[in-house]
DNA sequence: TCTCATGCTTGACGGTTATCAATTTCACGA
DNA sequence: TCGTGAAATTGATAACCGTCAAGCATGAGA
């Protein structure tokens, strides 16, 4: 594992507050590796032999059922993902696969089990971090069983315009089509979900996004924080 | 608190290996109290004050947007509800109100939060209670995106079978307008979809259900470990 | 036993969403 | 610059699901 990628990762929450020698304990067996876009890291049912931490590019957490697929979550550097699995030594519940050209670390999840045994701050962080998770897929949960498909997008865009530092313009970050499967919908009705939402003041060009009056578009999303603040 | 109901809780996973000390300075501060059916313990967006434990009868934890409500899940004997926002100490995302009359202990968070600090095994516990909580909401969020309505009672009724030991025959444990609303449907459509699995050879009674060939309702059904199977 | 409230079921209808097919647009490499 | 393939859009249609209204079943209480 190159040391330059030391830094990146003990800057995350989950490795910052630990020991040196905790830390470098749990860098000893990882390695870090390059990914081309659309590789499959995981999939569903294998077993958690790793930790994996998204250093560049990014990465799409999906599941699939008889035949149909759905995207779950993306990921983004710098951050973890499938920790639960790791943590608990069950296998994956989600497959993963990169978008881009993506660098990626991986821990061996022993490790990670037997550090979290010893070093008390990892423990707390871990937990934290658990937390964090387990809130975020309950606010997707709502969100995908109270509203309706148009009205989870009039939300995403409002998600994405506070993170974009509340701009009236800014970008989507996916491709449409993922975006509709986040969102829990097909690439047509995402389309027509748009175009809906022309009359509330929403302006699309390719995946250029203008919101030309947030309070119009927020009188039809009713936006909750208990929905779609995902930092509560 | 009565001393009688310290077994109980010592007894759940969470809280049985950590010192004597520790489990007594956490009751120290605790109650238990007794509540009629239908009341309303806490409300989406409230501070998380207290840990709660689930001693007798059942919870329901539901949420609501827009005039819009819908079950989240259901708390039974004995279990803790409401980990992760007591551990971030952030607002309840879901409300909470009693199905029957059910005896609950109230373990004060910043309690919880602080012999946490102090003592590896319940934090150690803890993460693991987080973890199977996390991935449970992962396989309802799967279940939810990647299956009909139908599907969604096909696979509930097999899983109800599994947990009744799995005889050909059991009762549901809630009202149906209650499993609707669980199951991310309407009461009607609950209705016509048991209607529907007639076929297949399931037979309902009142709350009684009978499903005369299993293997001929998992070909419809087709459930899968990695959404159904809720202890791994 | 009767009444009444509640939950469940059924049918009719309309709205929402998925599917299929056909274009159009766009990005990228030749 | 042009050609190619994938993505995005659009329209038509059907499946799915929610809503409304009515009727039925059940059980508690007078």
């Amino acid at each position: 594992m190159p040391e330059s990628d030391y830094p990146e990762i003990r800057g995350l929450h989950l490795f910052r507050n630990m020991t040196d020698a905790h830390f470098a304990a749990l860098m000893r067996g990882a390695y870090v590796q390059n990914f081309p876009p659309q590789i499959e890291l995981i999939a569903e049912g294998d077993p958690s032999d790793f930790l994996h931490v998204v250093l560049s590019g990014s990465v799409d957490l999906f599941s699939a059922w008889n035949g149909r697929e759905t995207s779950m979550s993306t990921v983004r550097p710098i951050a973890t993902f499938i920790l639960a699995a790791t943590i608990r030594d069950g296998p994956y519940l989600m497959s993963a696969r990169t978008l881009e050209k993506s660098r990626i670390a991986l821990i061996p999840s022993q490790d990670v089990r037997a550090i979290f045994d010893e070093d008390h701050d990892f423990a707390r962080a871990i937990v934290t971090e658990l937390a964090l998770h387990f809130r975020s897929v309950i606010k997707a949960h709502k969100d995908l069983k109270l509203r309706t498909s148009s009205e989870r997008l009039a939300n995403y865009l409002l998600r994405q315009q506070t993170r974009a530092g509340g701009d009236a313009e800014f970008d989507l970050r996916f491709e449409k089509r993922r975006l509709a499967s986040l969102l829990g919908m097909t690439p047509e009705n995402l389309s027509r979900a748009f175009r809906g939402l022309h009359a509330h003041g929403v302006r699309v060009d390719g995946s250029h996004i203008t919101i030309s009056d947030r309070g119009r578009l927020e009188r039809i999303a009713r936006p909750s924080p208990f929905i779609d603040d995902h930092t509560i």
